[in-house]
RNA sequence: GGGCGAAUGGCGGAACUGGUAGACGCGUUGGACUCAAAAUCCAAUAGUAGCAAUACUGUGAGAGUUCGAUUCUCUCUUUGCCCA
C-alpha cells in the first residue's frame, strides 16, 4: 500500500480550491452570513507559528460554518505600513514598498500552503494607494466633524526610532520596539478625539456578550472612569494668581491637605520660565517618562513656588504649592491636592520635603488615635480629625457628603473624569499614510481637497536622514490649493489607524468611490467572530471601536457601532529555551537530546542549559520555522498538532514529538482508510449495526459542541477516539451495511481540522455531491443499554449494565444480588435511596 | 496595592446543567517482529497494599453547603496577566 503522500495530495486540493474559487464570497440574502476574521498580519518576512495558530483556529471555524450552510466571509490582508519596513529599507538601501511587497508574496504563498479557506480575491494591503486614499478621506471627514484636531503636546519621544510613541507603546519607560529610554518632547501633533466617546465606549462593553471578560475589564480600566470633584483652591503669594483648579476623587480627605502639586506644564509655570532653577528642574522631570507607571515607580521630586494654597474647608490654613514630576497636565487640570496620609505618592513626596502628614481616615478596627506611620492608608474607614466630616464612612459616604458641602459653599462641583486620553496619531516617519493637510506660512492648517486625494507617498527617496525622511522632500512638500502655495504635513498616520477600519474594507475591497460600500457592509458587518492575540486587547480593539463611532457620528447612514460581535483571544506558541555554557542563546536545531541529557550538536560533550518554555521570539532563538515543518510533515499535520495540545485560548508548548505523532496519526488514518474502503466495497453485507450508528451520532454531537465552544483540542482527542474505535470495530464486526454512511460522516467531522486529507478520502469513496455538516439525533444519545452507577453511602461500588429507563425498585433488586454491592447491603437497613434516572443510584445505610 | 484568571498523574490536558475523576496525546515500562536498531504492533501506566478480586487515599491547603463537590460558598497559599 502506498504511503499517504501529503505533498502531492495537499497541493492537488489547494489547486482545486483555487481554480474553483471555492472560498469566494458574495452577498446571498437567502443564506445567513458569517464573517470570520483573524487579525491581519504585519508582513515582516515569513509567517511564524503564532500566525499558524491564529489562522488555523479561524480556518477551523470558517470551514465548519461553511459546512453548516452559512455564507462565510473569510478574508485576509496585510497591515503593511510600519517601521520595520522603513528600517530594513534604510539599512539595505531598498524601497520599503519593494521590501513589503516581497514579504507579502512570500507570506501569501506560505499561508496558501497551509490550506486556509480564504477568499483571496478580497486581499488588501494598507500601504496601497487604493487603501490609504480612503483613509485620507476618513481623516478629512473626521476633521470636518471636529473629531480630529491639532495641539502642541508633550510626547513620548523614542530617540532611536526618532518617533513619537503612544503611552501604550511605552513599556517600563522604554520604546516597545526599540527598547530605548523614552524622552519627553514638545511637538505639534494631530489627535483623534477618542475621549469624546469615553462614556459610550464604556457603555458599549456591556453589549459585547462573548468578548472575554478579561478584555472587557482591561478596556474598562483603560477608559478609567472616576467619580470625584473639581475644587477651586484660593491662593495667596506674590504671583498674580488667585485660584488653582484641581480634580480629585477623594475630596473627603481635605482635612489632611498639606500641599498642592502642579504639573510643570501648568500655566503657572509661565511665571518661572526664566528661572534657571526651574528650568533645571523641568529638565530633570523630562527624564521621567509620561506614563503612569514610570511616574509611580520613579522618584518624586518637587519645586517650591511662592504660592500658598488655602484649604477651602479651613480658610485659616494654607499650605505650600509645588511643581511636581508626578502630576500630568492632561489628567484633571494638571494639579492635584496632596493628602500624604492617604495616598502613597503624596506620602513619599511629603516625607521627602518634610511636610505635614495628617491622618484623617482610620480603618474600621482602629480607634480615633490611629496615626499613619510608615505608609499611607488608602483603604476604607471612618473619617477623623475632620471637624464636621468626622464619623462619616469613607469613601462610600464621605466623598458624596464633601462634594455637597463644597457645592453649597460654591468652592467646587461634582465631576466625572476619564483616564482615556485623546489618540495622538502623528508619526514622524516616511512609511505610513500621509496626513492630507497643508499649512500656510503662519502654520494654519488646510485640508487637502478630496478631489486631490490620494496624497501619495513620494517614491525612491533617501531614507538615510535623521528624523522624518518626508521632511527633506522639498518638491513633494510644496502644494498649491486654490492658488495658495502651501506646505504639506510631513507626519504620517499611526499604523493603528489603518487597522481600525480594515474589516470594513474587506466587505467591498475594490470599491473605488469610498472606503466602504453601504450595501456590502449592511450585509456583512459586524464581524461575527474576531480572532487574535490578547496583546491587542486595549489598543487596536479600542481604536477600532472608536473608529466606528467616529464614522457613525453625525452620519445617519452608518449604523455600525461595535465592529466585533464576538472576540476570541488565542494564546501564544511557546518553546523551551537553550543556552550554552557562555550563556549564549541556542536554537532548537543547535541542540540534541540524548537520553536525559541535552547537549550541543556541534560539541556533544558540552551540556546545554534548558530554560523555561517561553513565547517564541527571535531574540531567544526558540523559534520553529513553520515553512520547514509544513515541508516535512504537511499542512494537515501541522494544523492538527497546533490545535491538539492545549485549549486555543491558552499558551501551547511546541513539541517535536507531538508534531511527529500528529504526522503519524495522519499516516495511520490513511492505512485505516484503505481498510474501510475495502470493507465498503465488499459485496457481502449484513444488517446495520447499531453500535456504529450510536458511535457516529455521539461523535457528531461531541465535535459539533466542541466546535461551538472553541474546544478545538478536544476535537483532536475525538478524532483519536474515532480512530481507536474504528480499528477495534473493523477487527471484530462484519456488519458492514451502514459503514459507508457512518464513515463519511466521520470524515466530514474531521474536515475543519484536516481538510486536504478528508477531501481526498471522500473523493476516493466517489463522494461527488456537496458535503454538508451531519446532524445528530438527540434522542439517540441516550442508549438502550447504559452503565448505571451504584453508590453506597456516596462511594462508587459498582457499575451495572442495565436497560434504559429502568425503575428504582427493579434496579434495587439487581443491586441486592450484585456481587459487588451485595456484601455491603447484607443485614443492613437502607435509610434512603437517591435515584437519578438513567444515571446513578446512591444507597444510604448505617455504617 | 487593586482587578481578573489559574492550580487535576512524570508532562500537555479531559470531565454536559453538582452525579463513574484522569478521556485523548506525549513520555515511561514490558512484550512481539528483527542478526541488531529504527519503524510498527500488542499490553501496562494516579498513589499505596495485594498474585488477584478488591480496599484505602487522591483534583494547591483548610473549612462549609449537599445523599454526593474538580464543579457551588468562605479563608489561605502559590502562580499568571492587566492596572497602579
Amino acid at each position: 500500500m502506498e504511503r499517504y503522500n501529503f505533498k502531492t495530495i495537499e497541493e492537488k486540493w489547494q489547486k482545486i480550491w483555487n481554480d474553483k474559487n471555492k472560498f469566494q464570497s458574495q452577498i446571498d440574502k437567502n443564506k445567513k452570513k458569517f464573517y470570520c476574521l483573524e487579525m491581519f498580519p504585519y508582513p515582516s518576512g515569513k509567517i511564524h507559528m503564532g500566525h499558524v495558530r491564529n489562522y488555523t483556529i479561524g480556518d477551523v471555524l470558517s470551514r465548519y460554518k461553511d459546512l453548516k450552510g452559512f455564507n462565510v466571509l473569510h478574508p485576509m490582508g496585510w497591515d503593511a505600513f510600519g517601521m520595520p519596513a522603513e528600517n530594513a529599507a534604510r539599512d539595505n538601501n531598498l524601497d520599503p514598498k519593494d521590501w513589503t511587497n516581497k514579504n507579502i508574496n512570500t507570506m501569501k504563498k506560505q499561508l496558501k500552503r497551509l490550506g486556509l479557506s480564504i477568499d483571496w480575491n478580497r486581499e488588501i494591503s494598507t500601504c496601497s494607494e487604493e487603501y490609504y486614499k480612503h483613509q485620507q478621506t476618513f481623516f478629512l471627514e473626521l476633521f470636518e466633524k471636529k473629531l480630529v484636531y491639532r495641539k502642541e503636546n508633550y510626547v513620548n519621544w523614542d530617540p532611536v526610532d526618532q518617533t513619537v510613541l503612544a503611552n501604550e507603546q511605552v513599556i517600563d519607560g522604554k520604546g516597545w520596539r526599540s527598547g530605548a529610554v523614552v524622552e519627553r518632547k514638545k511637538l505639534n501633533q494631530w489627535f483623534f478625539k477618542i475621549s469624546k466617546f469615553s462614556q459610550d465606549l464604556l457603555d458599549g462593553l456591556d453589549d459585547l456578550g462573548s468578548w472575554p471578560n478579561k478584555v472587557k475589564t482591561m478596556q474598562k480600566n483603560w477608559i478609567g472612569k472616576s467619580f470625584g470633584c473639581e475644587i477651586n483652591f484660593k491662593t495667596k503669594g506674590d504671583l498674580p494668581v488667585n485660584e488653582v483648579k484641581c480634580f480629585t476623587t477623594r475630596p473627603d480627605t481635605l482635612f489632611g491637605f498639606s500641599f498642592l502639586a502642579l504639573s510643570v506644564d501648568h500655566p503657572i509655570s509661565d511665571y518661572y520660565r526664566e528661572n534657571n532653577d526651574f528650568i533645571k528642574f523641568k529638565e530633570e522631570c523630562s527624564k521621567t517618562g509620561t506614563t503612569e507607571e514610570a511616574i509611580a515607580v520613579g522618584e518624586k521630586i518637587g519645586f517650591k513656588t511662592n504660592l500658598r494654597a488655602i484649604n477651602p474647608l479651613k480658610p485659616e490654613e494654607d499650605v505650600p504649592v509645588y511643581f511636581a514630576n508626578f502630576v500630568l497636565m492632561d489628567y484633571g487640570f494638571g494639579a492635584v491636592f496632596g493628602c500624604p496620609a492617604h495616598d502613597q505618592r503624596d506620602f513619599d513626596f511629603a516625607k521627602k520635603y518634610k511636610l505635614d502628614i495628617k491622618t484623617v481616615v482610620k480603618p474600621f478596627d482602629k480607634d480615633d488615635n490611629f496615626k499613619v506611620d510608615n505608609e499611607a492608608y488608602s483603604g476604607p474607614g471612618i473619617l477623623i480629625n475632620s471637624e464636621e466630616l468626622n464619623g462619616l464612612e469613607a469613601p462610600e459616604k464621605s466623598v458624596k457628603e464633601t462634594i455637597k458641602i463644597l457645592e453649597d459653599k460654591n468652592l467646587g462641583k461634582e465631576q466625572v473624569n476619564y483616564r482615556l486620553k485623546d489618540w495622538g496619531v502623528s508619526r514622524q516617519r516616511y512609511w505610513g499614510c500621509p496626513i492630507p493637510i497643508a499649512y500656510d506660512k503662519n502654520k494654519n492648517a488646510y485640508p487637502i481637497p478630496k478631489s486631490m486625494l490620494p496624497v501619495k507617498l513620494p517614491e525612491n527617496i533617501n531614507l538615510n536622514v535623521k528624523g522624518n525622511p518626508l521632511d527633506s522632500q522639498k518638491e513633494w512638500k510644496e502644494v498649491t490649493i486654490n492658488g495658495k502655495k502651501l506646505t504639506r504635513e510631513t507626519d504620517t498616520l499611526d499604523t493603528f489607524v489603518c487597522s481600525s477600519w480594515y474589516y470594513l474594507r474587506f466587505c467591498s475591497p475594490r470599491e473605488e468611490n469610498y472606503g466602504y460600500n453601504g450595501k456590502e457592509i449592511d450585509y456583512w458587518m459586524p464581524v461575527d467572530q474576531y480572532i487574535g492575540g490578547v496583546e491587542h486587547a486595549i489598543l487596536h480593539l479600542l481604536y477600532s471601536r472608536f473608529f466606528m463611532r467616529a464614522l457613525n457620528y453625525e452620519n445617519n447612514n452608518f449604523k455600525i457601532k461595535e465592529p466585533f460581535e464576538n472576540l476570541f483571544t488565542q494564546g501564544m506558541v511557546c518553546h523551551e529555551t537553550y543556552k550554552d555554557k557562555d550563556d549564549n542563546w541556542l536554537s532548537p536545531d543547535e541542540i540534541r537530546k540524548i537520553n536525559n541529557k541535552v547537549v550541543k550538536k556541534s560539541n556533544p560533550d558540552e551540556l546545554v542549559k534548558v530554560g523555561p518554555s517561553e513565547s517564541m521570539s527571535k531574540s531567544k532563538k526558540n523559534v520553529i520555522d513553520p515553512e520547514f515543518i509544513i515541508e516535512n510533515y504537511g499542512a494537515d499535520a501541522v494544523r492538527l498538532f497546533i490545535l491538539s495540545d492545549s485549549p486555543p485560548e491558552k499558551d501551547v508548548q511546541w513539541s517535536e514529538q507531538g508534531m511527529v505523532s500528529s504526522y503519524k496519526f495522519i499516516q495511520k488514518l490513511w492505512i485505516l482508510h484503505q481498510e474501510v474502503k475495502k470493507k465498503i466495497n465488499t459485496e457481502q453485507k449484513e444488517n446495520n449495526d447499531k453500535d456504529l450508528d450510536n458511535f457516529t451520532n455521539e461523535l457528531v454531537a461531541k465535535i459539533t459542541n466542541n466546535l461551538e465552544k472553541f474546544h478545538y483540542n478536544v476535537i483532536v482527542a475525538n478524532m483519536y477516539e474515532t480512530y481507536n474505535f474504528l480499528v477495534g470495530y473493523l477487527k471484530k464486526i462484519k456488519n458492514l451495511k451502514n459503514l459507508e454512511t457512518n464513515y463519511k460522516k466521520m470524515l466530514i467531522c474531521f474536515t475543519p481540522v484536516i481538510p486536504h486529507f478528508t477531501n481526498e478520502c471522500l473523493k476516493d469513496l466517489n463522494t461527488d455531491q456537496q458535503i454538508v455538516w451531519p446532524e445528530y439525533d438527540k434522542a439517540m444519545l441516550e442508549k438502550d443499554d447504559l452503565s448505571f452507577v451504584i453508590q453506597i453511602n456516596g462511594k462508587k461500588r459498582s457499575i451495572l449494565k442495565v436497560k434504559k429507563d429502568i425503575l428504582e425498585r427493579e434496579l434495587l433488586e439487581i443491586v441486592k444480588k450484585d456481587k459487588n454491592t451485595e456484601k455491603y447491603l447484607k443485614n443492613m437497613e437502607i435509610k434512603k435511596i437517591i435515584f437519578v434516572k438513567n444515571r446513578l443510584m446512591n444507597i444510604l445505610i448505617n455504617e
